[in-house]
DNA sequence: ACCATGTTCCCATTAAATGAGAATTGATAA
DNA sequence: TTATCAATTCTCATTTAATGGGAACATGGT
């Protein structure tokens, strides 16, 4: 789950992530020891820094929990706020390059919801942050869908209808999931008028070193090129900004 | 604002904290450094050691927010349930002890919000957990109206009207002011009959080794011996509770 | 009062943090 | 592209803190 630093500091830190990832239940100091080959001395002695910092509060004599006046101070990064200023950068240079409305979205729900948003100022699309599509005929939710375990594809595909937005709009699940298989294999999804009126779009994952995908960037463009004498300098371009952006988690 | 422990591990920690508590603006290393006395070399090995632990990002070369991952774990403890693990276990020692209706309960917005509840098996009261009682007739509004600044309390008092709940209540902000200056210099709170037919109730405030106080609590009755052969007895437990809890902080 | 378990203490040994400056990297302006 | 400046990392001898195994000490429950 977490990565874990070396050193003292990384073993105390290690700590307190089990001790929030075990939401409120008892934490046992011997087979944390145990299993982690910490001597329990260490143990208590980090559990005394983190209490010290003000980070954990112990109860009573045997519970440790997550500081309510640290949770506090958290409290203002509720939301999607800290990924958007994590991926913005990213996006706004990139449209420098790639001169698009370009998109960064994550599945929520079976939608897709657009948290960043960054386009030339000659550029006027419908699209909006915080806006949700549906995923099959997106480019990014046929990414996204793509990276899913095979039993949640079929669950989705299950979960139907899938609306017609255009004449292009594939809303046969067993062509969604031809397109879906066909994204994974091709690495890069393509919208290709399915969601809105001639609009097309390009998309490729997200993905953390550990291989986590965090989620997708787009290039949407009302030029048919995109797909055509464009596409692979898009792609190109897409690739890059999303690797930069992936190996920042 | 927050404890700081000694040693690299605390001055890691202190360092994750300070930059949480800039809630996004832009983190100043060489400022951090000049004011807390550390080399910029150390605290550039603390951002390292938070970095690869997972507990912070870095967006752009210069910008460093806490993790999405990280704030992810933490989505469980929202709310004030990390506060009610917290008190709970004491109020239920406590209640065996000294068996009347006990409260733990915190002033959001002019009300006061009963987080804990803990009583006899055959003490049967209104009050519920989350339930918002008004402040003004309450013991523990008055403790903890009495912990406020005198420019707080006056605006209070200006918020009215305070409607009458018992024959009992006091609805006058000068006669209000008078109970709440009572409260804060005998150091606990009285209810006598105010909120509730016949119900009578003594509080005491929760208040940290820092000086803060987090919240107060009450015993109640519908006895008004609570307030009279029985007060220096229930007062003195209150009180041992109320610095046990404190001490947690 | 007693027991079991959780917690702290002890101290010689080992590992890690320290700090000052030099070296490097990266973004921005020219 | 190159110059420039600030941000960041590296180096290394030195200082400081962490380590760990067990004994000793509390505490809550029986």
């Amino acid at each position: 789950m977490t990565r874990r630093a070396s050193g003292p500091t990384g073993r105390a830190l290690h700590l307190l992530q089990e001790i929030i990832a075990l939401e409120g239940r008892p934490f046992d100091p011997a087979a944390y020891s145990r299993k982690n080959g910490i001597p329990v001395a260490n143990l208590y002695r980090y559990l005394t820094a983190l209490l010290e910092s003000g980070m954990l509060v112990r109860p009573t004599r045997a519970e440790y929990l997550p500081h309510p006046a640290f949770l506090g101070s958290l409290s203002w990064c509720t939301g999607h706020g800290v990924l958007k200023s994590v991926i913005r950068p990213h996006l706004e240079k990139l449209v420098k390059k790639l001169p698009a409305a370009l998109h960064f979205g994550i599945m929520e729900a079976d939608m897709i919801t657009y948290l960043v948003k960054a386009a030339p100022a000659d550029v006027d699309l419908f699209t909006m942050e915080d806006m949700q599509l549906e995923a099959y005929c997106s480019g990014i939710g046929k990414v996204l869908l793509s990276a899913l375990p095979r039993r949640d594809i079929e669950a989705y595909l299950a979960s139907g209808p899938f609306p017609s937005l255009t004449p292009y709009t594939i809303t046969d699940p067993a062509r969604i999931l031809k397109e879906i298989e066909k994204t994974g294999q091709r690495g890069y999804g393509i919208d290709n008028r399915e969601a809105h009126e001639g609009l097309v779009c390009l998309a490729v994952p997200v993905i953390s070193p550990k291989g986590t995908v965090i989620g997708a960037i787009s290039a949407a463009s009302m030029s048919l090129d995109l797909l055509g004498s464009e596409r692979t300098g898009a792609l190109d371009h897409l690739q890059t900004t999303a690797k930069a952006i992936g190996s920042v988690f």
